[in-house]
DNA sequence: GTTTAGGCTTGG
């Protein structure tokens, strides 16, 4: 039967049965049935796309007492297509109409005073009679004769008959299978009510309005290349579209079209439900909802899959900000997929996320100080975790999307923030010590550029790429464990609490990631390596013997002679007591001595007469017959003194296994390959002080400068290695070697450094890790045979003075 | 059944 509005009086067809208001349900079959009422709502016509159409109106019996709203005299009509547009045009508020051909169900919202069910009126069966006078007056009857009938809107009929056509009237309910239909971008009408299919082009995750709902803000196109942003306000945060990336396909039912700026913005209207689908090609078309009842058919699976391709040739998505801990670079804006390990707040608008990616910075990462018991998860992880947890600081708005999080979830943090350089971080106490040099991960207030923070879900491609990566860090963990385990000693195998306090810093500023001892093995000498170990021995134990003289010229190196060896060369040279005429630069004095000592009877003494002449007859002796002992005491009151001995009958330098000068208490040697000894005159023409230099320059000595030199037997969880602590073992013990050869606190020093970086008993675990720097170059050994040497360099004891061992 | 917001950072 055609769909008609008769105006005036009305024909109704004598097949029809009236029914009352008060009777209709849902259940029955109402084919041949109608009502009659008067239109007391009439709502706009509302335009969708493709030229449908809908329109609301509440009629009311015609039978019921005036001024009556009652559920058992009022029911709601939804009038789809044509009809809602004729009835738009025709019927007036206060207008008797007649329908028929409609479907009952059960109203999506049951007012007061409205019937629990509305009926609906689409397709081709429904007719709508608008009556006249006459007819609206008549009462209840088994056949109304209808009076005039015109047919409208014949052509627009057959278009909305052609379409319905799928939907019978024969069911009581409203079909499950309801045929969407998808307005293009560039086919939007003002005020319509329309489905949409989009490609994110931007999106913000759903954020707090001022009003009562939840915001999500996106921007889509599609093969119109239109593209219109869209407002979702919703309540629940889970109701809200799940979007990850821009790309990402989105299906949005029941949007209303506001006009905005010269284009349109779409606001979810009521009903409205959003489906969202990965936008990469070849994926599966997985629908993202939590609404349980989402309609999809092998129509949307195609519609997505033509999105798909038409985006991946033709839509110019913003370049992706997704990064790894690996690749981000200190001032980058980026969005990083990770996993949750642990959290806790800083204070009240900064909450710390501790999160890994599976790879390793190359930056050192900002450590943040948290109360252990406000953290939410683990409160610390083993030194290998350590060094590749990044420390995310949540600011703001962000706090209470962080509160939401629990430690195992996977995360997409959008527009996140690396700064590099001195860091002042928030904390319980106020504020923490800033920290230099050091990456820090901000997510700052604010929804700018899609800040926010989203958890993906396990099954999606970007989280099994994530554990993937996780996985592989772990593997590559345990097999250093296993490692560990074989090359540790059973004893050291226990669970004390491991200590991660940093006890040392690089100096150099070489842009290098941290590796494993086992990677530095691996690699080609002549690089440099930044390693995070602990010592696991090292030699010599007994710490004089570190103490080396090294010739910068022929770079030979020996040890320092001992007291008793230098003591027998003082004794061999006083032997000869011959005496020694002075030279002619120089002044001569002589001290007697004791006559019972079995040495010489006097000291033999000799000055520049220069200096004496200068008034500086302290700065430099030349000393002869005297012993170890007496120089030593006789070197706090001259500032050089040269000890030397006779040589057919002239004054010559001691052996050089002996100090060739006595400074202070510091001892100078000369290197014997590259020194000419002998007594020669200073040149201190014009000098104020003089330094060791000049005396050795006189005396043609190439002096030896003191090192310290420790093998160092390092371990990380990939093995152990031995490295050489020399060229930088000044800046690294900061102690001066000449003072440690003379200075007993020096010594100390380095004895209770030793100490506490490898306690002699003790476990593995209560050893401090070093963040240290490796060089590896390539060396002859002893029998000339080249071999790859590591040497610790740039790094220094961030405590000048360590904690003497509490032992 | 209304309102909210409507992109575009240098900030701890």
């Amino acid at each position: 039967m055609p769909v008609r509005v008769l105006s005036q009086s009305c024909h109704v067809p004598a097949h029809l049965t009236r029914t009352s208001i008060s009777a209709i349900c849902c259940g029955p079959n109402w084919t041949d049935t109608f009502v009659k009422g008067r239109v007391v709502h009439k709502g706009e016509l509302v335009p969708h796309d493709d030229d449908d159409f809908t329109l609301k109106a509440v009629i009311q019996d015609v039978d019921s007492p005036p001024d009556t709203a009652s559920p058992d005299f009022s029911i709601r009509l939804m009038l789809m297509g044509a009809l809602a547009t004729d009835f738009s045009k025709t019927v007036s508020l206060g207008n008797v109409v007649v329908a028929s051909g409609f479907i009952v169900f059960n109203s999506p919202l049951v007012k007061e005073k409205l019937h629990p069910c509305a009926l609906l009126l689409s397709g081709a069966d429904p007719c709508i009679y608008v009556c006249g006078p006459e007819v609206n007056s008549m009462r209840r009857k088994r056949s109304p004769r209808a009076a005039e009938v015109s047919c409208l809107q014949p052509q627009v009929n057959a278009v909305v008959t052609r379409k319905r056509a799928s939907q019978s009237a024969q069911t009581s309910t409203v079909p499950k299978t309801t045929k969407y239909t998808y307005c293009r971008l560039d086919e939007l009408k003002p005020q319509a009510v329309v489905n949409v299919y989009g490609v994110v082009l931007f999106f913000k995750q759903p954020y707090k309005t001022l009003g009562s709902d939840y915001c999500t803000f996106l921007k889509i196109t599609d093969q119109s290349n239109s593209t219109i942003s869209c407002n979702i306000f919703l309540p629940k945060l889970e109701d809200h579209p799940k979007i990850f990336k821009a790309g990402d396909i989105i299906r949005m039912h029941r949007v209303k079209v506001t006009p905005f700026n010269d284009s349109f913005n779409l606001v979810k209207s009521h009903g409205f439900s959003a489906v969202t689908f990965d936008g990469t090609e070849g994926e599966p078309v997985e629908p993202r909802t939590s609404n349980q009842n989402y309609h999809f058919e092998a129509d949307d699976q195609r519609v997505v899959e033509e999105l798909r391709a038409w985006s991946a040739q033709r839509v110019q998505l913003p370049a992706p900000a997704s990064m790894t801990l690996s690749t981000v670079q200190p001032r980058a804006y980026f969005d990083l997929t990770c996993q949750l390990l642990a959290k806790a707040p800083v204070d009240s608008t900064c909450t710390m996320l501790r999160v890994w990616d599976g790879t390793r910075c190359p930056h050192t990462l900002l450590k943040v100080l948290v109360e252990p018991e406000a953290t939410v998860g683990p409160t610390s992880f083993s030194p290998e975790r350590e060094r590749i947890i990044a420390n995310v600081l949540i600011y703001d708005n962000h706090v209470e999307a962080a509160g939401q999080l629990q430690p195992g979830d996977f995360l997409r943090i959008y527009n996140l923030r690396a700064i590099q350089g001195s860091s002042r971080v928030p904390g319980p106490t106020g504020s923490q010590p800033a920290e230099l040099d050091h990456l820090a991960f901000h997510l700052h207030g604010g929804t700018a550029y899609g800040r926010g923070i989203r958890v993906l879900p396990e099954n999606s491609a970007d989280v099994q790429e994530l554990k993937r990566a996780i996985a592989a860090f772990m593997q590559e963990e345990e097999d250093a464990a296993m490692l560990d385990v074989w090359g540790t000693p059973p004893e050291s195998m226990d669970t004390e609490p491991v200590s991660t306090e940093r006890i040392t810093e690089r100096t150099c500023r070489h842009d290098t990631n941290p590796v494993t001892l086992s990677e530095v093995q691996g690699s080609d000498h002549g690089q440099i390596h930044h390693v995070r170990v602990r010592v696991k021995s090292y030699q010599p134990q007994r710490l004089h013997q570190s103490l080396k003289l090294f010739c910068d010229k022929c770079s030979t190196m020996q040890d320092v002679p001992d007291e008793d060896q230098v003591s027998a060369v003082f004794a061999e040279a006083c032997q000869d007591s011959e005496p020694c005429p002075a030279p002619v630069w120089a002044l001569y004095g002589a001290v007697p001595l004791p006559s019972e000592s079995a040495g010489p009877s006097t000291l033999d003494l000799y000055f520049s007469s220069q200096l004496m002449s200068d008034g500086k007859n302290r700065q430099l002796m030349f000393l002869k017959g005297a012993g170890l002992e007496q120089v030593t005491k006789l070197s706090s009151s001259y500032l050089n003194i040269v000890p030397v001995r006779s040589s057919g009958g002239q004054l010559a330098p001691l052996d050089l296994s002996a100090p060739v000068l006595f400074r202070g208490r510091r001892r100078f040697y000369g290197c014997k390959k590259c020194s000419n000894p002998a007594v020669r005159e200073p040149n201190v023409e014009g000098v104020e002080v003089v330094s060791e230099k000049l005396v050795a320059e006189a005396l043609g000595v190439e002096l030896l400068r003191y090192g310290l030199l420790l093998r160092l037997e390092l371990q990380d969880s990939s093995g152990s290695l031995d490295v050489l602590l020399w060229r930088d073992s000044e800046l690294f013990f900061n102690v001066c070697a000449a003072d440690a050869a003379t200075n007993q606190e020096s010594q100390n020093h380095i004895h209770h450094t030793m100490e506490s970086l490898c306690p002699p008993e003790g476990s593995t675990a209560r050893r401090p890790w070093l963040d240290v720097c490796l060089v590896s170059y390539e060396a002859k050994d002893d029998r000339g045979i080249s071999q790859k040497v590591y040497q610790l360099c740039h790094t220094t004891l961030c405590r000048s003075t360590p904690d003497p061992d509490p032992a």
